[in-house]
DNA sequence: TCAATAGTGTCTCTGAGACACTATATT
DNA sequence: AATATAGTGTCTCAGAGACACTATTGA
């Protein structure tokens, strides 16, 4: 009996993945946090085959059982690695070929997420590998990577620089509460270049995506500073223009 | 004796994918070109199980003896499809789920194209399922299609209609030679909306992007307009700005 | 009073959009 | 000449950037 006369319940019965040659499927992230006035990803060491004793990106074997999606598989992992669970995180592109990993064929769902300088406390015990964060000089990571792993890396340092230009992406890089002045900071970091001020909270003020923290100041030893979080339910808001020199 | 034990050799010597479950992996694509006065979208029916008879997405699997990457399978698949084989092709985004496939766990990687409107000969017999353009109205693709498609096809005309607002994208969706009046109205014709023909000039020769066809001009009862054609090697450009109201 | 950072006001210049104009073919 | 489309010139207005100014705290 031919596969063309059967009924969708009868295909299904007989269908067996195990029966093809299918790719390796995984999901890699690339965490990023910005700490010490520098952009940092999070690696982690191989604790095994393949590339054993190797820096690597986080991320795994989507699990067919407890993951309902590809968002879940990700999110299982960044939980894994770094106990936060609510961050923001945005799926980067896929990357596949025969030759990327030495089992064989293999595809990789990358993904990239933001996370506070105030939740980068790693973890550790468990069986977990052990995972450090690996700074980002202006032209990406300067490290041998396992895998085709400095390739994604590198795409994702682009992407979260290009998306910098125009969002309020770089909002979910700082601890909850922040100044103005911390935010022009963090976005002079990622972009490696100065901004002016005053555009800078112009297009802040006009993007709408911060609530100030009614009466709440930050205090040193000068003039204090209005406190300011996301707006929530406020995800990424696209400026009109580029953002300045 | 256990894995730790081993070395990256014996390791791989012992490794079987079989062992595992696994997602299906596939690659779909959204092939999009332009014919009369409206953005079309490649879909064919279904000749076989599962979702048999529904129109679908040109893709499938990928073949790990053949394709070297997986740019390589939607290269295939489009050739397969519609003959063509070097336009323009993005990688578009994931999905996976538990649920998209009555199959099982199953993650795509989508892929957009865009064609020109010289080249929307379709591939016929061989084997070839039956296949149609089908056009995008106002929201979207108005059409039931089978699995997730019609979210992919959802989320690849967003970003077409978005990369429109700043790139030179939408020349890929012409014939070889064009007049700049052509390329405004396919730009209309995506965007939905009419767009200044002399701040579109300015744009566009800014942009050079394309080369003038020097001495060859389209003929009418009118004027005959220069035609150009799209400098080669020149991927696509981004516009300082937001394509103009 | 000074140092240090927060926060605002103003000017200029560029570039996008609106719109009206000129150009050149066919019929 | 009329018509239809190609292609250009100019004006205005908004917004980004530069930069200088004021404000407010602790030491």
């Amino acid at each position: 009996m031919s596969t063309a006369d059967l009924t969708e319940q009868e295909y299904l019965a007989s269908y067996n993945i195990h029966a093809f040659d299918v790719p390796l499927t995984s999901v890699d992230l690339v965490i990023f946090t910005v700490r010490e006035q520098a952009l940092h990803v999070l690696l982690v060491q191989r604790g095994a085959h393949p590339a054993k004793g190797q820096w690597a990106l986080p991320g795994g074997f989507i699990d067919v059982r407890r993951d309902v999606d590809l968002d879940a598989t990700a999110l299982r992992k960044l939980r894994e690695k770094t106990g936060v669970s609510a961050p923001y995180l945005e799926q980067l592109q896929g990357f596949g070929s025969s030759t990327r990993d030495p089992r064989g064929w293999s595809a990789t769902f990358a993904y990239f997420a933001l996370i506070g300088s105030d939740q980068i406390e790693l973890q550790h015990g468990a069986g977990a590998d052990a995972a450090c964060w690996h700074s980002i000089s202006e032209h990406g990571a300067d490290i041998d990577l396992a895998f085709d792993h400095a390739m994604i890396v590198a795409t994702a340092v682009q992407r979260l620089r290009n998306k910098v230009e125009y969002t309020s992406l770089p909002a979910h890089l700082l601890a909850e509460e922040f100044t103005l002045s911390d935010l022009q900071r963090v976005y002079e970091i990622v972009l490696g270049r100065p901004i002016d001020k005053s555009a800078f909270r112009k297009r802040v003020k006009e993007g709408d995506f911060l609530e100030e923290i009614t009466g709440k100041q930050r205090h040193g030893s000068n003039r204090p500073a209005q406190l300011y979080r996301i707006r929530s339910g406020q995800p990424t808001v696209f400026f009109s223009r580029t953002m300045g020199a």
